[in-house]
DNA sequence: CGCAGTCTGTGAATTACCTCACAGGAACGC
DNA sequence: GCGTTCCTGTGAGGTAATTCACAGACTGCG
C-alpha cells in the first residue's frame, strides 16, 4: 500500500462512523488540507508535551497512543485504526500533547496543519459538532479506563479487555473469534498497568478454563460469556 | 443565598472561564432556557447509567462526580464548582451517564432540559466551539488521573492531589494555602482510589515533614516545594 | 544451519496496600 | 449535659501484585 489517490483518502476517512455524516464534498475538501505521510514500525509520531500542531487520521496500520512514566514505564491508552482521527485535544485547545502517539506496524497518515483545520473549523460549524462526539467517546472510554483500573484486579481487568479488544478488532474464526492484531503479553500489560508475568499469569488461567486460546501470537477467545462471569463476581 | 435573578444567574455562568467568551446576550438567552434547583448536602442529582436528558451548570455549592463499583466502593472523579457545567457527555451524545453527580453541600444548579440545549447549540454553532474547550480540559483531567492511578503510589497520589486541590480551591492564609472545601480523608481515599487509612497514614508522615497541616476539617498546604519534591523522586 | 533476539512460562522473595479491629476526639442533636 | 455519630489515628495480619531470576520456545537472519 504506497501512495493514496485523494479518492482513496476521502474512502478510508469516510468509514469514520461519527465523521461520515459530514456532507462528503467538505470531507473531500478537508481530506485535500492534509499530507500523507508514512510511519515505520515503531515510529515516533509525537511525544507526551510537544506543542500540538497537526491534526491526524490513519490510513492504513496502527497508531498507539501513550505515556511514559518518570521511570520509563509505559502506558498504551489506546489504539487508532484506519479511519480514526486522533491528536486532536492538543489540536482544539492549543496545549500540549497529552500522550505520545507511536506506529505499531508499517502506518499510512494523513496530517492537517493546525492553523489550517482550525480556520476550516470555523468555515463549517457542523464539523465542530461532530467533533463533540468524537470526544464524547474518548471521555467514555477514559472514565471506563480508570475505573477499570481502581476497582478491579488484574484478572478482571484482562478479561475485560480481551473482550473489548475482541469487539474493535475480532474476526470470527474456526474456534471463536480471532483478535486481529498482534499484541505481546508485555503490550497487553501497558494496556493495563500491569507487569508481563502478572498478564501471563491471567492469560495461561483463562486457557486452563477454556475461555481463550492462542495462535501464534493471536488470542482467540473461545467463550465469551465465561469472561463476562468472571468480571462480573 | 435562595433564589437567583436572572442577570445574577449570568453573572454566576458568565464567571466560567471557557464560556465567558461567548456574546453575552447569547449567554443570557441560554440562562433563561433552564430552571433553578435546589439540592441538599447528599442529595442526588443523577446516577451512573440514566439517560441524559439534562444538562447542569452550578450557581452556588459544589457538586461531586462519582462512580460507584459493583461491591459498593465510591470513586470520586471531579468536584465541580460554581460557575462550572456538568453533565455534558450525555447530552451531547445522547448515551447514558458516564458517571454520578451528588450534592456535596447544600447547592443550587442551573439545568437546562436536552432538547432546549440542542436546539439553542445547532442555532449557535460558536457555543460548539466553546464546549470543545470544556470537553479537552476534562480528557486532559481524566489522562492525568489515569496516569498518576497507574504510574504513582500513594504517598505521591496523595501530595499531587492536595497540590491540584489547592491550585482549584486554595486561598492564602497564615501558614500557607487553606484548602477551602472539607474533605474527610475518606473522601479524600475515594479520590485517589484508597482506603480512609492508607490516606490517614499518608497525610500523617506529610504532616511530620511539615509539608502540610490541619485546621479542623481544612487541610493547610504549608510548603509547596516539599510536596513537589516527593512527586518526582 | 546455528546463533541472537524477542517472547512466553514459572516459581521464590518482597512489598505496598487492604482488611480488620479498636481507641480516642470532635461535632451534633435534644 | 450526655449519648450518638462521624472522623481520625494506628497497629497486626493477610494478600495481590511486583521484582527478580532463570529456562524454554519461536522468529528471523547471516
Amino acid at each position: 500500500m504506497a501512495g493514496h489517490t485523494s479518492s482513496e483518502i476521502l474512502e478510508i476517512v469516510a468509514r469514520n462512523q461519527i465523521l461520515n455524516e459530514l456532507d462528503r464534498h467538505e470531507l473531500g475538501e478537508l481530506c485535500a488540507l492534509g499530507q500523507v505521510e508514512r510511519y515505520a514500525k515503531g515510529g515516533i509520531i509525537f511525544d507526551k508535551g510537544d506543542p500540538g500542531d497537526r491534526l491526524y487520521a490513519v490510513l492504513s496500520g496502527q497508531v498507539g497512543i501513550n505515556s511514559i512514566s518518570a521511570d520509563g514505564k509505559e502506558l498504551i491508552l489506546n489504539i487508532m485504526d484506519p479511519s480514526e482521527i486522533f491528536g486532536e485535544v492538543a489540536v482544539l485547545d492549543g496545549g500540549e500533547r497529552t500522550a505520545g502517539a507511536v506506529a505499531m506496524q508499517v502506518t499510512e497518515l494523513l496530517r492537517i496543519r493546525r492553523s489550517e483545520f482550525l480556520s476550516f473549523l470555523e468555515r463549517h460549524p457542523k464539523l465542530a459538532i461532530r467533533l463533540l462526539f468524537v470526544l464524547c467517546d474518548r471521555l467514555r472510554r477514559a472514565t471506563d479506563i480508570i475505573e477499570d483500573t481502581v476497582f478491579l484486579d488484574i484478572p478482571r481487568r484482562l478479561a475485560k479487555r480481551l473482550l473489548s479488544l475482541m469487539e474493535r478488532h475480532g474476526e470470527p474464526c474456526v474456534e471463536g473469534i480471532r483478535i486481529t492484531i498482534k499484541l505481546s503479553q508485555e503490550d497487553l500489560g501497558h494496556m493495563l498497568g500491569a507487569t508481563r508475568e502478572s498478564v501471563n499469569k491471567g492469560i495461561r488461567a483463562l486457557q486452563r478454563f477454556g475461555a481463550i486460546s492462542y495462535d501464534g501470537g493471536h488470542l482467540i477467545v473461545r467463550n465469551v460469556e465465561q469472561l463476562e462471569d468472571l468480571i462480573d463476581q
